[in-house]
DNA sequence: ACTTTTTGCGACATATATGTCGCAAAAAGT
DNA sequence: ACTTTTTGCGACATATATGTCGCAAAAAGT
């Protein structure tokens, strides 16, 4: 258990992580990491070779996190509907912080190459999965009626990413956000 | 009027556009639309100096055609709620024509440099304000009722975003569109 | 027919990023 | 204390994109 070497490695991945979230996935280069880093040409290639491992590493933590996360939930037997809104909060959360808002250099790096293609697509389909999941639960439980969770899981994971996405250009107040939440409750009741 | 200069023009600005839908706005470099337009070093350079001079003619002459568009609509008198359905077909069908979806570019473009990002801050806000009118129209016309409708047509705009992001990944069948078109009409009414 | 303007060409100099390599210092193992 | 492994360095060769320029052909103007 080397330390020295994994502190450089998270450093190259919260730094890449700000750079994409900042400029796209495209606009960013290994030099880039590398003077933001303040390593030098061989420091940076001994821990990653290309943006595309450090992205690729970037979206795996973050899936196992949210499988985890989720797991946890599971176990602990939360009703549907708290587990949802406890998703959503967390979501935006992190969707509406400048520097870790990556969603939008997702789809870049999708279309740069079959492989990251496909991780992204099952990335997004666990999203769709796991929202109507969540939805299902809460019909069960009474808590929402809804004929078409799927429809509506689809809605709430794309409305989060739209909603983010324009966050990104312009912010939005506390109020705004507050107001998409309920419209997203009122959709389901 | 010289058409020679105007068809190359062309060319170039449709190559661009399916370039950038393709590959993001960064990856896209001057020497691909070169390459794809089998034009030479000169020949482009001629008539465009850089991959944001192009981007930014693309996203205003897809400005004027919505202004031209909705100046006609309104003129002629068209009920709001039929003018926000017309609006959400003709954006559906554009956003998800993989040729055409050039929206997840336009965030990478506004984060390049500052005009670009007051450009397309300009044009989201737009967005925004056109179908919050369409609505209010609607409202007055009482085919909806809704009481807060910048909320609903900020909820509108970024769900399209959303959707079209989603359908770059993983395409939607035309029974999922209907269904999310839906739930937007449920949302007014 | 002629002149002028527009358009496109490809060579060139320049700038910038990539990826590799041997070396040395630092850390870890024994 | 010694050896081995890990880590970081910076020079190097290579690859790729940028932007400019003078020239020639094509088109347009007269």
């Amino acid at each position: 258990m080397s330390t020295r070497g994994d502190l450089t490695r998270l450093k190259i991945l919260d730094t890449a992580r700000a750079l994409f979230a900042e400029k796209g996935y495209a606009a960013v280069a290994m030099e880039d990491i590398r003077i933001q880093c303040g390593l030098s040409r061989g420091g940076l290639y001994r821990h990653f070779s290309s943006t595309k491992e450090i992205f690729t590493r970037l979206i795996e933590t973050e899936q196992n996190n949210a499988f985890s996360a989720l797991d946890k939930a599971m176990k602990n037997g939360i009703p549907g509907a708290l587990m949802l809104n406890a998703f959503l909060r967390s979501r935006i959360k992190h969707l509406f912080n400048p520097k870790e808002y990556i969603d939008n250099a997702v789809n870049e790096f999708a279309a740069s190459c079959p492989e990251c293609h496909a991780l992204i697509v099952k990335r997004a389909e666990n999203s769709v999965d796991i929202v109507a999941e969540m939805i299902r639960l809460g019909c069960e439980q009474g808590a929402y009626s809804c004929e078409n969770c799927r429809a509506a899981a689809l809605h709430i994971i794309c409305l989060l990413e739209g909603l983010a996405k324009h966050n990104a250009l312009i912010p939005m107040t506390a109020q705004e956000t507050k107001k998409q939440l309920e419209i997203i409750e009122n959709m389901l009741k």
